[in-house]
RNA sequence: GGCCCGUUCGUCUAACGGUUAGGACUCUGGCCUCUCACGCCGGCAAUAGGGGUUCGAAUCCCCUACGGGUCACCA
């Protein structure tokens, strides 16, 4: 007799999985279950495990799982012992199916795929429900000869199947409504779906199963299964799907579907978890969750039942946030992945602080360092028409000339601060006369972060070389 | 179509059967200000509809409408 792993090591401690088909990359809705998955698990110093559904064999599941992993590495989400891959598991499988024939819980059904085509269609014509009609269950007859059979389960006959979803609530289902005896392994010997996840889910010492809702009405057939088989059935946790900002089904015109896009695009691992944690679960008001918080307050109980829309301006002001709360080191690390290198930059603390409150993704946050760090290439015109007439160009030209002879240290921004206003004490002027020009001349348009920060960022030698470069241009 | 699930501001959500239905994002008015942001103060905006039950319903029950999922030798 065989029991599943749960009994076997007769313990009960929080086991869940994620279980994703191979597609190649990780969808963002999938990390979100894996995250309901993860968090659940480890808040209960449990195991999270990972498992590659690729009964289908079409796919590379080696390169599906790579991504996975990547991607969770990425986010700091880590799964417990040895990816599974159901293709590797197929004996395995043979094994309960044999079982099943043996004990008479399974037979073997010899109608053809065409057969079985022109019931259904006869069924169709009669507005009735595709089911097929059980005509081999108690077949004693000698089999033909040219048929490969496949398996199919002894399902239960107008009976209740009960289970208690810990998101739904209590689900009831009609065995005839929704099931006939299914098709456990094919006629080429490949055993399918939900089959196969029954007796995964058991053997891993499966406790919670935590997946999308798309799922809910083939769990009454694993409960199925599970019974066949003997095996104690775990608790289903079905979270309701993400939809797209326009309250559709996600496609991948919506945008980033591969968790990895949202570092191309600059987004923060811990802005993503915790906007998909948020998407459709709360905790009161709060908002803002850390990895531990998450670990404190996450409790698959209280997610939403109803399926909630991606915003993504959300997630711009989650990330931001991140940004805004990140150490210099973090943002300078996260900088290089766009090609923003400053570690050794003298000013790199005064080009993240500059810069922190003003992006909203890295990438824009380092596109915007690099407009200050190297000399402009071109200038706004609508700034240049704006701000730079004849009386500006000659302020600038004063400007310059007063720093050439300012003695004074000047590398900080205060230093900048004391000699610019001493500046426009002797020319009485004031900053707003002085503030946009110098901004043209450092960063060849009229935005930038405070210019004594700005002025302290690019260095003296620089700061006159910017301005004489914009007289230059301008006299041309 | 059968079965199942769902429905609170545009979006994410809160609310022991008793709240002027709260918060957040977006948008928006103002303040701050050397620009842009940030920040701060304020504003717009919701219980799908109809019946019950109850002293009292967003909350419990029924019906309707609208969304969605699923009904394979896919997963």
């Amino acid at each position: 007799m065989i029991k599943s792993a749960k009994k076997l090591l007769g313990t009960d401690m929080t086991t869940t999985r994620f279980a994703p088909s191979p597609t190649g990359y990780l969808h963002i809705g999938g990390l979100r279950t894996a995250l309901y998955s993860y968090l659940w698990a480890r808040k209960n110093s449990g195991r999270f495990l990972l498992r590659i559904e690729d009964t289908d064999l079409k796919r590379n599941s080696l390169e599906a799982a790579k991504a996975i992993e990547e991607a969770f590495k990425w986010v700091g989400m880590t799964h417990d012992d040895e990816v599974i891959y159901q293709s590797q598991r197929f004996d395995l499988y043979k094994k309960y199916i044999t079982k099943l024939l043996d004990e008479g819980k399974a037979y073997y059904c010899y109608a053809s795929k065409e057969e079985l085509d022109v019931m259904r269609e006869a069924q169709q014509a009669k507005k009735e429900r595709p089911r097929y009609d059980r005509r081999y269950r108690d077949f004693r007859g000698t089999p033909p000869e040219d048929v490969n059979p496949v398996v199919r389960i002894k399902a239960p006959i107008d009976e209740k199947i009960e289970f208690e979803d810990g998101i739904k609530g209590s689900m009831s289902f009609n065995s005839d409504d929704i099931l006939d005896d299914f098709i456990i392994a094919r006629s080429d010997g490949v055993p399918t779906y939900n089959f196969v996840v029954a007796i995964d889910d058991s053997l891993m010492g499966l406790t919670d199963v935590i997946r999308g809702d798309d799922h809910l009405s083939n769990t009454p057939k694993q409960i199925v299964v599970y019974e066949a088989l003997g095996f104690d059935i775990p608790k289903f946790y079905h979270v309701p799907m993400i939809l797209n900002p326009n309250g559709k089904k996600l496609s991948k015109r919506d945008g980033a579907m591969d968790v990895m896009e949202y570092k191309n695009m600059g987004y923060l691992p811990e802005a993503v978890l915790n906007y998909l944690i948020r998407l459709g679960w709360s905790h009161g008001d709060q908002e803002i969750f850390s990895f531990t918080e998450m670990l404190e307050h996450f409790d698959p109980t209280n997610i939403n039942k109803s399926a909630s829309a991606y915003n993504p301006e959300k997630l711009d002001w989650l990330n931001a946030h991140y940004i805004k709360n990140a150490s210099v080191e973090r943002i300078i690390e996260e900088l290089k992945f766009f090609d923003l290198h400053i570690h050794g930059h003298d000013r790199k603390e005064l080009i993240v602080d500059s810069l922190r409150e003003r992006a909203k993704t890295i990438k824009e946050f380092a596109t915007m360092a690099k407009t200050i760090i190297d000399e402009p290439t071109s200038y706004d015109e609508k700034a240049v028409k704006k701000f730079l007439n004849e009386e500006a160009i000659e302020i600038l030209q004063q400007y310059v000339d007063f720093i050439k002879n300012y003695d004074d240290v000047m590398h900080l921004p205060s230093g900048f601060e004391h000699a610019t206003k001493l500046f426009m004490e002797q020319n009485e002027l004031k900053m707003k006369q002085l503030a946009q020009p110098i901004r043209i001349a450092m960063v060849g348009s009229a935005v930038s972060p405070s210019v004594y920060d700005v002025l302290s960022i690019i260095g003296r030698d620089d700061v006159i070389k910017r301005i004489e470069k914009l007289i230059r241009i301008h006299h041309v």
